[in-house]
DNA sequence: AAGTACCTCAACCGCATACTG
DNA sequence: CCAGTATGCGGTTGAGGTACT
């Protein structure tokens, strides 16, 4: 026989806890220490599970929770590791002292999500959205569309309209510049050909490089310190899964596990911040902005990454008064 | 001020794995 | 080794709060 069952009793106690079951676990826990939580559920004189208690002391009463809004540090670091780890929040967590599975998960589902799908990268992949496929074919649709309109109306019969449309067509010309940029380049991390195209073997290096991939012609590998430090993963992606091959120390190829990625190459993910995808706080801070957050030593060239920032933020700044483009692009 | 829509996050649910006898 | 339970984890829900009309 195995153990007694932990939440079959009926009459538990289910719901929001009160100030009083908070001090009675806090309590015990200081005092008895963890142990097994259906009994100390039973000793505390907690009417709740064991499961219930479990809960509430990790993600509210552990003393080491660390409260307040997340900050942009954090925000990078757990897009960082989402891209690697994918939904294993509870290792994410591992790496953002005093915050819980639950609220890193919570704050992926309102927050870093939304900002990304808002930008057009899908969240789950990292990768940008299909849509935005469309989006180019559309924009160019649209671009014939109203040239032909305003070339017949306007145009040649009133030498403004012409400069209306030649800013248009320069605008057009512009947006699906960027938007070609964000297709092939910028958002291909994990993206086999892409890795394959820059001989850049690591998919941890490609994270760090991030913003150095774009038209760059030295390899982001050789700037990694995964370079310096060879023996932690020097791989290629060998598929479309979220499997890479993993040499170890250049020998016997294995499946690279995500859940073993060395805490090293993960701390160098956290020493080595993206920028910003996404603003932290609600208000609007521009691309620029993000770009130059807490990562210096990666921006200081101006690099094409930069200039697709700036773009990018003059195109809907421009664009913000009732524009057709503005709706396009939200 | 009232009603409604939207957002946040604590807590629950169910499954997979670890553990115990 | 096996059966059965505890634990941990990720997905989901819904109450309460806030913003908007």
């Amino acid at each position: 026989m195995g153990r007694p069952p932990c939440c079959d009793e009926s009459g538990v106690k289910k719901g929001p806890w009160t100030p009083e079951e908070d001090e009675k676990l806090s309590n015990y826990i200081n005092k008895y220490g963890q142990g097994s939580w259906r009994t100390l559920a039973k000793r505390a004189s907690l009417n709740r599970c064991g499961k219930s208690c479990r809960l509430r002391w990790t993600n509210y009463l552990r003393p080491d929770i660390k409260r307040g809004k997340f900050t942009e540090e954090e925000e990078r670091l757990i897009i960082n590791l989402h891209s690697v780890l994918g939904n294993k929040w509870s290792k994410i967590a591992g790496h953002l002292p005093g915050r819980t599975d639950n609220e890193i998960k919570n704050f992926w589902n309102t927050n870093i999500r939304k900002k990304l799908l808002h930008m057009g990268i899908d969240p789950e992949t990292h990768k940008p959205r299909t849509d935005f496929n469309h989006l180019m074919n559309l924009a160019h649709l649209i671009g014939m569309s109203n040239l032909g309109n305003n070339v017949a109306m306007n145009t040649w019969s009133n030498p403004l309209g012409l400069q209306a449309d030649v800013t248009q067509l320069a605008k057009l010309q512009q947006l699906q510049n960027m938007l070609q940029i964000m297709n092939n380049s910028f958002f291909n991390i994990g993206n086999p050909s892409f890795l394959g195209n820059h001989s850049l073997n690591n998919p941890l290096d490609a994270i760090l490089n991030r913003t150095n991939i774009i038209q760059t012609t030295e390899p982001a590998f050789f700037r990694s310190q995964e370079y310096a430090n060879p023996g932690l993963l020097s791989q290629t992606r060998s598929d479309s899964s979220k499997s890479w091959t993993y040499v170890e120390g250049g020998s016997n190829p294995q499946e690279f596990d995500c859940n073993k990625v060395s805490s090293t190459t993960l701390e160098n993910i956290a020493e080595n911040p993206l920028p910003a995808l996404v603003a932290c706080s609600p208000e609007k801070k521009t691309f620029n902005q993000m770009e130059n957050g807490s990562n210096t030593a990666q921006t200081s060239i101006q690099s094409p990454s930069n200039t697709f920032f700036n773009d990018w933020e003059k195109f809907l700044d421009n664009e913000t008064s009732g524009s057709y483009w503005k709706e396009i692009l939200e």
